[in-house]
RNA sequence: CGGGGCGUAGCUCAGCUUGGCUAGAGCGCCUGGUUUGGGACCAGGAGGCCGGUGGUUCGAAUCCACUCGCCCCGACCA
């Protein structure tokens, strides 16, 4: 391609609202525009991206051996009530009527539509195994679109979905994914790091995400530095604590006016916060739920709902009063037994004897509560967040905290839907039985962002050549030398016949616009044909990543960069 | 949904507090000339419903009300 005849606009300043590196490159490089809150232009240099990580996706995938379709973003809100997703997903999920009336949704991801596919068409166990996949836009209602490319309402996603016949071979089609995920995301260039995860709204029981490390991320994620385990935060099990035995001091109440923080009753009662005990009222459908955590201690919602069951959600004021009998800050697990609430206290309260709590009455906390005494929890379970000095679950090593882009995600489903939706084949006994699936997602339009978050100087982006836009930048530095030109067209067309992925700077411009251009665009291998080097017959090549520049004799050009543009492929392919 | 911020030229912003001439600057864009290895220079030029609606006023970019949109933090999130 010649730069005069495309369309890259790229800026100097940087846009206002933009916070992230990859926001603010992808815009001041050209690449994308917005549009409306969570969505996006992709523009030639972005949709050039675009297609560079979806053909590396749709080749693994297939080498895999999953194949390729495509279902309509488009969708009847029937299939979703089928599963009861609707209700699960609520908001999130985008919903209309057509001209007749007819509930619509636009899809956020496709197990529905696919499990309707897979009980129309599959009905013998020698039709499995099946892994089906597409690359398509997927739409999300999200209550806050942010952070440019990663968290957007409008996204490309990859998702493939497998079926098996049974556990056995859900466990082989979910190995085949997380090594296709590893090629893929290794090919990318990315710096990603396999975690143990939670399912979420998806369900299913096992789960890994595939995390980019980088300060602007939105999960959280640890390792261990001595063992190697790695979590999302979520999932992080914390060892269960030594069982103490309870206390045997009288409950007392006392008055605590206006201390409805732990902080507060710490310094009021000087009693520090691991001695309290805090109570957080949610709800799960109709049922009320009280979750006990220590008070230095963080609830971790995703596990609470997973002791729970169910999906939860965190009481308002009015409620937790109606609850409680008292104002935000004084609620307390005593006498609440009897009043029907399901009660799970943390693994870490049963390490705890004589706390304090709130009195379920405005202004007042009792001291010396103990647990089975005072009240009875109705399940124990590790409902807190890790966080930072807890060990290590698997060797009781330090663990890290950090923050890290999720661009993909892999879920052992099992048979949740095909149960739900009715889908099965009949096995080699002539038995009816359903589906053993799994899914997996990789987010598409996330990749880039991901890889700019980790790939970026501060003159621009520094993409790794298996996505960049264009593989080489070739930069004559004075377009009306007449000479000068002709070696340097005669370099393009040599590179394009090699089938080097090229772009040629033929605008009239400065050398130093074009240099500047180069470098925030961060096409990864730059020539620059000048007087200089043509008067000695020879061309600069210079590496985006500033890991080697040189001179190269014009005669050898095409076959020497041919070379290092393979090389630096190579590089990624191998990892 | 709670808290905060912002809407003036394609982009970054000034002007608004204290209402008043024709609404400004830099970058970008167009024309001509000079320049040509790190965001050149000179001269000329195009480009604005001052987010929208309603009000106050002789007069509104400026004050008031409502509204729409965008960003950030939090909550939420596959």
């Amino acid at each position: 391609m010649r730069y005069s005849r495309m369309l890259i606009p790229t800026q100097k300043e940087t846009p206002q609202d933009a916070t992230l590196p990859s926001h603010m490159l992808m815009i001041r490089g050209g690449y994308i525009r917005p549009l409306a809150a969570g969505t996006f232009t992709y523009l030639p240099l972005g949709i050039r991206t675009l297609h560079k990580v979806t053909e590396i996706v749709r080749q693994e995938m297939v080498r895999s051996g999953a194949e390729e379709l495509l279902m309509p973003a488009l969708q009847p809100l029937s299939i979703w009530q089928e599963t009861g997703r609707d209700e699960i997903f609520g908001p999130v999920l985008f919903r209309f009527d057509d001209r007749r009336g007819r509930s619509l949704a636009l899809g956020t991801t496709h197990e529905e539509v696919i499990t309707d596919i897979a009980r129309s068409y599959l009905r013998s166990y020698r039709q499995l195994p099946l892994n089906l996949f597409q690359i398509q836009t997927k739409f999300r209602d999200e209550e806050r679109p942010r952070g440019g490319l990663i968290r957007t309402r409008e996204f490309i996603m990859k998702d493939a979905y497998s079926f098996d016949r049974d556990e056995a071979g859900l466990d082989a089609s979910y190995q085949a994914m997380y090594q296709a995920y590893s090629r893929i995301f290794s090919r990318c260039g990315l710096d990603y790091v396999p975690v143990e995860a939670d399912s979420g709204a998806i369900g299913g029981s096992v789960s890994h995400e595939f995390m980019v490390p980088s300060p602007h991320g939105e999960d959280s994620m640890v390792t261990c530095g001595s063992c190697g385990y790695a979590a999302n935060v979520e999932r992080c099990e914390l060892p269960a604590m030594e069982e103490i035995p309870a206390g045997t001091a009288a409950v007392e109440e006392v008055e605590t006016p206006g201390t409805t923080t732990i902080e507060q009753v710490s310094s009021f009662l000087k009693v520090s916060p691991d001695r309290l005990l805090k109570t957080l009222i949610y709800t799960a459908g109709e049922k009320i739920v009280l979750a006990l955590v220590r008070g230095d201690h963080e609830l971790n919602e995703a596990k609470l709902a997973r002791a729970v069951g169910a999906p939860i959600e965190m009481a308002d004021g009015p409620l937790v009063e109606k609850i409680s009998g008292a104002a935000v800050g004084f609620a307390g697990p005593v006498g609440m037994n009897d009043r029907g609430a399901f009660m799970v206290a943390d693994n870490a309260v049963k390490a705890m004897a004589d706390f304090v709590t709130g009195a379920n009455k405005n202004d007042a906390h009792l001291l010396n509560v103990n647990r089975e005494r005072d009240f009875a929890p109705d399940v124990y379970a590790d409902i807190r967040a890790a966080g930072e000095g807890d060990a290590c679950p698997r060797c009781g090593g330090a663990l890290s905290f950090v923050r890290a882009i999720e661009v993909g995600h892999v879920f052992k489903l099992g048979t949740r839907y095909s149960e739900m939706m009715n889908a099965g084949f009949l096995d080699d006994a002539g038995k009816n039985r359903p589906f053993v699936m799994g899914c997996y997602g990789i987010g598409v339009s996330r990749i880039p962002a991901a890889a700019i978050e980790t790939h970026h100087d501060e003159k621009g982006i520094v993409w790794p050549i298996t996505i960049a836009p264009f593989e080489v930048l070739l930069i004559p530095t004075n377009p009306t030398d007449q000479a000068l030109m002709q070696h340097a067209e005669a370099l393009y067309s040599g590179l394009l016949e090699n089938g080097v992925d090229v772009l040629l700077d033929d605008r009239d411009e400065r050398a130093g616009v074009k240099f500047n251009d180069a470098e925030l665009i961060g096409v990864p291998v730059r020539i620059t044909v000048g007087p200089r080097g043509i008067k000695n017959g020879v061309f600069e090549l210079k590496l985006r990543d500033g890991s080697m520049e040189s001179e190269i004799p014009l005669a050898e050009g095409v076959a020497a960069v041919s070379r290092i543009r393979n090389e630096l492929v190579d590089r990624l392919s191998k990892a």
